[in-house]
DNA sequence: TTTCGTGCAAAGTTTTTGCAGGTCT
DNA sequence: AGACCTGCAAAAACTTTGCACGAAA
């Protein structure tokens, strides 16, 4: 079920593709509305395997996951975010505001926030050295929200993907 | 030539290695000294490369590299700066003010600028989220500030690698 | 039908690991 | 001597690429 929001967003997308003459596959369409779909950041292959979940009788391979997110990417319809271990993980953006992230290092969760006014510090920051800012990532590493809420880490040790 | 604060900084990785039973040997010697030599980010590899240069008699491997790079990054020594391309980078603190960078999308040419305002607005956000913050990198991606002021990229497309 | 995309497998990168011999304490 | 390190090579983990066939325009 693709709902509104996301259902607008595809089309942006398809038509992103089309003005660039490349072409909207069956794998493509279904790589795309996963990714929007999804509200957690994703691996190339954790992205592949919600696509097959959502569609088992497509045949979709990793190669065209990544061929398919380096497009998404160039077009600014997903974030990349390296992390310390393995590879990037992405995040649509999908009209979002912008966020920041804070992840944990003890179990590798990650959260986001937005702050007005770190955002405009940046904004002046970055003006303030005559740097024509296009994109910025702040990310804060420490201890689990959810850690110091209830002394519990909710993503054992050896659970650092969810995507459920 | 190893000046005073090097030296200083050198003597409390030592101490810290001893600390943890760890060893105190040639190719850690050379391999620490180098990085705090080294005012600009590198990569394993490019440690390895300036380690050789001012060591050439000595044997050093690349595997050494890394296992020496991850100590001193527990340590708190260096931080590590994931890239979009290739691995990661690194760079020592050395009792340096905390600085964010600005990384040109153009050349990948890295520079660092310390603002206070900022600094305090990420002290508030983590507060006001009850996390508790141990560190945090603040990127912001855009046109090289030398593109902007010179209206050229004094790293050439090809040059992404500056260690001289 | 022409062009572009896909699956597959192979190659590329960067980082990690097992092992046998060498070095530090 | 004993524990830890190192170089080497092989393995791992992640991503990219060449190619022949299949799909989109």
């Amino acid at each position: 079920m693709v709902h509104g929001a996301v259902r607008a967003e595809l089309e942006t997308v398809k038509a992103h593709f089309k003005k660039d003459g490349l072409r909207w596959t069956q794998q493509r369409e279904l790589i795309v509305e996963t990714a929007f779909l999804t509200h957690e950041h994703f691996s190339a292959e954790q992205l592949l395997e919600l696509t097959r979940l959502r569609a088992p009788e497509a045949t979709v391979h990793l190669a065209t996951v990544y061929r398919t997110v380096q497009v998404l990417e160039e077009g600014g319809f997903v974030e990349g975010l390296e992390v310390e271990k393995g590879g990037r993980l992405f995040e649509h953006v999908l009209g979002h505001e912008h966020h920041d992230h804070v992840i944990c290092l003890e179990c590798g969760h990650i959260s986001e926030f937005h702050d007005e006014v770190l955002e405009q510090g940046k904004e002046f920051a970055a003006k303030k050295l005559g740097f024509e800012m296009r994109r910025h990532s702040l990310r804060i590493y420490g201890s689990c929200i959810a850690l110091a809420r209830d002394g519990v880490c909710p993503n054992a040790p050896a659970a650092a993907n969810k995507n459920t």
